[in-house]
DNA sequence: CAAGATTGACGGCTCAATCTTC
DNA sequence: GAAGATTGAGCCGTCAATCTTG
């Protein structure tokens, strides 16, 4: 927990002088670009650990300054498709570099390479058994 | 990020059926206990990494229920002293037993003792980086 | 009626300003 | 003047209720 906190307490730091887009807008854009450009309303919310509301009105501040856009989704009339706009596009490609030196700088910096990689099998170890617990 | 999310989200299911004593609530009575009881306030809000002012309405809450006091510091006339009340600690020792056994449910279990051992020290070394590299 | 998305009410955090004491 | 703590305004997330479409 304590980790958790200092990191991303330090990241946005890093992140809001240097770069102006919070953490969690540069997730949502690089959401988005991995999965092709565009998602799904409740897929947006499932990826980034939101509730519905939540990715609603999250949606609603980045369409409101052009990031992102909606559109109708042509097979459920009932959904929505949230879209990378070429604005969103570019805003991402210029986050990336200050983003990723802060998660080097203040995370990747003080392990070694064995610790990175023993450390990413035990955290995918957890995400699956937590899928697996999730219906107890 | 995402085990993060993740594990707190459980957890505080877990909590709030079983307990009634959100995990934030328990993280403060636990951080008060392991202090001998009392802290001043900014002692709390930097353990719990909380801002001054996020500590000062935590505290007031937990205060209303009775959990804790505030006592004014007898060695500086500025300062608050936060300190468990007899009811706060009976409450921590009876959460205890769900938290524990929530935490081992929804992370432990998932790791091998060695994993287990590995990540401590792993995460170890990103706290003391992150001390390190605070003023930066 | 169930699922996708949105809205309103409310809780809790942050920032800046304030008050008190060192 | 600086530090400890608090307060008010505003932002953002959650829960429950609502609207629309399958």
């Amino acid at each position: 927990m304590r980790v958790h906190a200092q990191v991303v307490d330090h990241l946005e730091s890093d992140l809001a002088d240097a770069n102006h887009l919070p953490l969690d807008w540069y997730e949502l854009l690089v959401t988005l670009r991995l999965a092709g450009g565009a998602l799904r309303m409740h897929e947006l919310a499932e990826q980034l650990t939101l509730s519905r509301s939540a990715a609603t009105r999250f949606v609603d501040r980045v369409e409101e300054v052009g990031l992102v856009e909606r559109t109708i989704c042509p097979t459920d009339r009932r959904g929505m498709m949230v879209a990378l706009t070429e604005t969103g596009r570019r805003a991402q490609q210029s986050a990336a570099p200050v983003t990723l030196r802060g998660i080097q700088r203040h995370f990747g910096q003080h392990l070694t390479e064995q610790q990175i990689e023993e450390l990413a099998t035990t955290l995918e170890a957890i995400l699956r058994g937590e899928e697996r617990t999730c219906d107890l």
